[in-house]
DNA sequence: CAAAGTCAAGAGCAATGCTCTCATTTGTTG
DNA sequence: CAACAAATGAGAGCATTGCTCTTGACTTTG
């Protein structure tokens, strides 16, 4: 099938107009209810039912749960993705810092709005499903890919505090793994930088993941716009831009 | 039914003592479904199963299947306590730095030993699960309670370098919650210690989620130890111990 | 026009959570 | 010690899920 379309000429059938068109409705459905039900509670059946079709029909558009998960698994990332972009695009070419800032209140300000397909993303993985690598690595790695970018551009511009305030030595076996990614993702900051940069990721993410999973009680913090500001300063901070 | 065991006179009867054991023994199994299936995929027919007991009978013992999860979540939770606890005990009373840093590798250690009860734990949320509060959040709020307990002795002990390098300033919503906290916790450290504090909790739990969820790909960290051991040092630094 | 390809429907299987009824076991009490 | 009541387990049953298979109809194409 796939080889088929290869070999066909461009202008699309209306079969397969129709096909894509329903493929689409298939992943704006399976969306709404993951934002209603939770992953785990994503059924196919249900989809069907709004879809106003009978529940085998849409296995001829999906191979079965897994593959609509992949769906909506990429279509979270290059969301995400896409918000980042244009935050991070919007602030100033030479701004690191305000492009760092943007980065994370855009990762927030996405997964606020989209609970369940952050849940998806970044929260416990599904049960019995494994994400197929070749398909979800490119989109899933967009923000980090960014957010590395900031970093070494920072760097490059000489913009970039490299001799940060503790000097943590960096182990070895440490020192390797930021070499290889270094190489890998052509960049020139120093280790100290690239490791800080990791603890930057992570702590974004895991300041976010405790607002959208609930673990700060229900009213713990009330002004947790001016936290996770307060948090990306200190952050900024660590990482070594406008220190 | 409560009222009656109120009454009843202290000795436990052999018949609760045998209820006690059977609901021990409905938890025991339910954390190996959890760890070898996933939270979503915990099936009260399949422990019942392996209870050696048909479906309906462990109604007599558990209300339903989010009571299991809340049993499997108290449990979790507590383990996961008294793994810090034991841990932190470990460090001589004075070494505040030593008993963060002890703190943090009991956490991740503990996540990658029982990576599904993390995942119930501090994942995304079990779609139509909500945690009854009364009975989680004594036993969910120790690490955090330990922790700050850490920070505000080490403030006491004069071991804590509250004027931290950038002074980033605290907004009045936000100091408001602080002080909240403060005054609930019966807390001394000043509001940029309490901020920096969250920082480092939320930041903490990031990467052990990333670790935990697989968001680090498959080989892009091979030194994953030295690499949170590095985190945990940065951490220190910006949250005034050993700086 | 007819063959080939595509699609929806429906039945059906193995699971799940949960409820209900009924019989049996168990502990207490007259 | 026997009778009674409570606790327990078994089994049937209902609605739900994912997924497969067959059948009939429809659309596109040669």
């Amino acid at each position: 099938m796939t080889p088929a379309e290869a070999i066909k000429a461009k202008p699309p059938t209306p079969r397969e107009r129709a096909r894509a068109q329903t493929i689409a409705d298939i992943i704006r459905l399976g969306r709404e209810h993951l934002a209603l039900h939770g992953a785990a509670a994503l059924s196919l059946r249900a989809v069907a039912r709004d879809l106003g079709v009978v529940s085998s029909a849409v296995y001829r558009y999906v191979e079965n749960r897994d593959e609509l998960l992949t769906l909506l698994l990429i279509d979270g990332y290059n969301e995400l993705g896409d918000q980042v972009d244009t935050a991070v695009d919007a602030v100033p070419e030479d701004d690191f810092p305000g492009q760092f800032k943007a980065l994370g209140v855009a990762v927030r300000a996405w997964a606020l709005r989209e609970p369940a397909s952050y849940s998806l993303l970044f929260g416990s993985p599904v049960p019995g499903y494994q994400a197929p690598g070749e398909r979800t690595t490119v989109p899933g790695t967009r923000v980090i890919f960014r957010l590395v970018g900031i970093f070494d551009a920072a760097y490059r511009a000489g913009a970039l505090d490299a001799h940060v305030s503790p000097a943590v030595v960096i182990p070895p076996a440490l020192a390797e793994d930021l070499a290889a990614i270094r190489s890998e993702m052509n960049l020139a900051a120093p280790d100290a930088s690239l490791a800080r940069g990791v603890l930057a990721w992570t702590s974004v993410f895991g300041a976010v993941s405790f607002e959208v999973f609930g673990q700060y009680g229900l009213d713990t913090f009330k002004a947790r716009d001016q936290l996770f500001e307060h948090q990306l300063g200190v952050l900024q901070g660590v990482v070594g831009l406008q220190g």
